[in-house]
DNA sequence: GTCTTATTGACAAAGGTTCTCAATAAGACT
DNA sequence: AGTCTTATTGAGAACCTTTGTCAATAAGAC
């Protein structure tokens, strides 16, 4: 069997991800790693992250700029409410829609559906904020 | 102001996204376009896509292959069901959901809002085809 | 402690996209 | 038609994120 090890590398990546507010990138994650004296490698980082978005213990998210933002999340399905300004990020469920993105599917005879859905907007703090 | 001018490469793009099927990346496009005779530039392509995706006129979307893809389309709100093995894509609209999503971010004090929904799956001819 | 091998980190590609800039040509004005 | 201004073009370089390479390292098992 495959054998994952446990290094200090992964603990520090996933930690810096839990700390990080909203949705960071590979690379903003490594800066960060390294301020703080870590000397982790670029390519580990985004192996990491990739396992454990993988794993279902990261989100992921393309942003648009063209790079892809990751954020630790909780396992169960669900979306995401972000503000444009700071990037806070609420998790949100919603039954109803997970239905209907399935029945509009069905309704045209698709399968295995699947569905990417974010909302954005400016968050309470950033409107007052400024 | 900022006089816009009609060039023929314009013209050709726009063209070119409109015979395609579904979504293309700039650089189908281009090479479509080379393949039909034309000497556009790859960076044309880009500026004049990015021109009607402003515009209005086409609609982007990020691939998982980190490309953005784009698609001629009507100019009015509306969202994707996308096959993810031929690429055929249905537009559907949802005013249920549009009002869900700014409800959403209403409740949680959210200005501004917008979304990215699209949904996938594979369509009937390609689970039948083979 | 020793051994095996998953993992690391530095660097080098590999994409997609944007920038630069001299050359071209669209539109306006005669 | 001819001239002028300047938006636009095309070729390539530059840029950025991401993935691959590979010798060196160290985690876990014995």
């Amino acid at each position: 069997m495959t054998a994952k090890r446990n290094t200090p590398q992964k603990a520090a990546v996933k930690h810096a991800l839990g700390e990080a507010t909203g949705f960071v990138s590979a690379q903003q994650l490594h800066q960060t790693l390294k301020k703080h004296g870590s000397t982790i490698g670029l390519a580990t980082v985004y192996r990491t992250l990739a396992d454990l978005a993988l794993a279902g213990e990261a989100d992921s998210l393309q942003s648009k700029e063209a790079e892809v933002l990751y954020r630790a999340c909780t396992t169960s399905h669900h979306h995401h409410l972000i503000c444009r300004e700071c990037g806070l990020t609420l998790e949100i469920e919603a039954q109803k829609l997970e239905k209907w993105a399935d029945e509009v599917a069905g309704e045209h005879g698709f399968a295995s559906p699947s569905h990417n859905i974010d909302i954005f907007g400016i968050c309470k703090a950033c409107q007052s904020g400024k």
